[in-house]
DNA sequence: TACCTTTGCTTGCGATTTGCAAGTGCAAAG
DNA sequence: CTTTGCACTTGCAAATCGCAAGCAAAGGTA
C-alpha cells in the first residue's frame, strides 16, 4: 500500500499531497478526456511519461482511491483503469487547468471544448463525469 | 531568468509545467487567503517549506508573470510579493482543490470558508480576487 | 509443441531535485 | 558601531526522476 505523507491539515495542502506533481491529473485528463484505460494506452502520450512513473502513479492513484484496477474485459492478460467517484471529483480541477493554460499559456486546446467550458463550467464537468461513469460499466 | 521547459502544447500539460508541484500553489494560497506577502511570512507556514525551495518558487513564479517583487512600503530592506492577473486567475483552482480534500481527505478546514464556497464558487473566487487586488494598492 | 508478440510492469543507474542546516550580505535600529 | 531582522545562498546527504534494458505471463501462430 503505497502511503503518502500529509504536510498538514490543510485541504489545499492535503490535495497537492495527493495530487500536486507533473503527471498524477495527465493521467486522469487521458482518461476522461481521451478516454484512455490502459497502461500502454498511458504511454503513448504526448508527454512521454516514463514506466517507472506510470507505475508509480498508477499504485498511488489505487491506494489512494481515485482509481480501480480490473482485468479488460477483452483480454485476461490486460488491465482496465477506470475513475472512482474520489477520482472523478477531481474533474473541475482539470477543467481549471485547461481554462488557465489555454488563458495565460502558448498552448494548443481544442476549439469547441473550449467553448464548451467558456460556456458553461458545470454542465462540461457533469457531461464528463458522466462520459467516464458510463465507460466504466462496459 | 528561470525557463521551464513545456512537454506538450496540451493545456493542462502546461499549466502543469507551471503550477504541478507540492508548493508553488501553497504560496498562492498564503497570498490570497491567508494574506502573506514576504518572504519570513512563506516560511512560517504550517508546512515548513525549505528556504532554498522557497527562494526558488518565488523566482519561478515571477519569471513566469504569476507574482510581482516590489520593495515594502513600510521598509525599505523588505520586499513584498503580490499576484498578478495571471496570478489571480489561479484562485478557482486554489478553490476546487479546497473543495476536494475537504470532501475527500481527512483535513481541517475553515467552516464558514467551506460554506462559502459551496455556496457559490464564482461569488467567492471574484471576492477572494478583489481583496488580493485590494491589497496589491496599499 | 515450440516460438513469437503483446502487455504490464521491475531493475539499474546516472542525473536532477529536495530538504535540512549553516552561513552570508545588507539595511535599519539602538 | 554593534546588534538585529530579513532575504537569501551554499553545502551536502537523501530522495526522486528519467532513460534503457530486462522480465514474466497470457495469448496468438505454425
Amino acid at each position: 500500500m503505497k502511503e503518502l505523507k500529509q504536510r498538514s491539515t490543510c485541504p489545499v495542502s492535503t490535495s497537492l499531497d495527493v495530487l500536486g506533481d507533473k503527471w498524477t491529473l495527465l493521467l486522469i485528463r487521458d482518461i476522461v478526456f481521451v478516454g484512455k484505460s490502459t497502461y500502454g494506452q498511458f504511454l503513448q502520450s504526448e508527454e512521454k511519461i516514463a514506466t517507472n512513473i506510470l507505475a508509480d502513479r498508477l499504485a498511488v492513484l489505487e491506494a489512494q482511491g481515485l482509481i480501480t484496477k480490473a482485468v479488460a474485459a477483452d483480454k485476461k492478460s490486460k488491465f482496465t483503469y477506470r475513475l472512482t467517484e474520489k477520482g472523478l471529483d477531481t474533474v473541475p480541477l482539470i477543467v481549471e487547468l485547461v481554462l488557465w493554460g489555454a488563458k495565460h499559456c502558448p498552448t494548443i486546446a481544442d476549439p469547441s471544448l473550449l467553448a464548451e467550458l467558456q460556456a458553461s463550467k458545470d454542465t462540461a464537468v457533469e457531461k464528463y463525469q458522466r462520459l467516464a461513469r458510463e465507460k466504466a460499466l462496459e
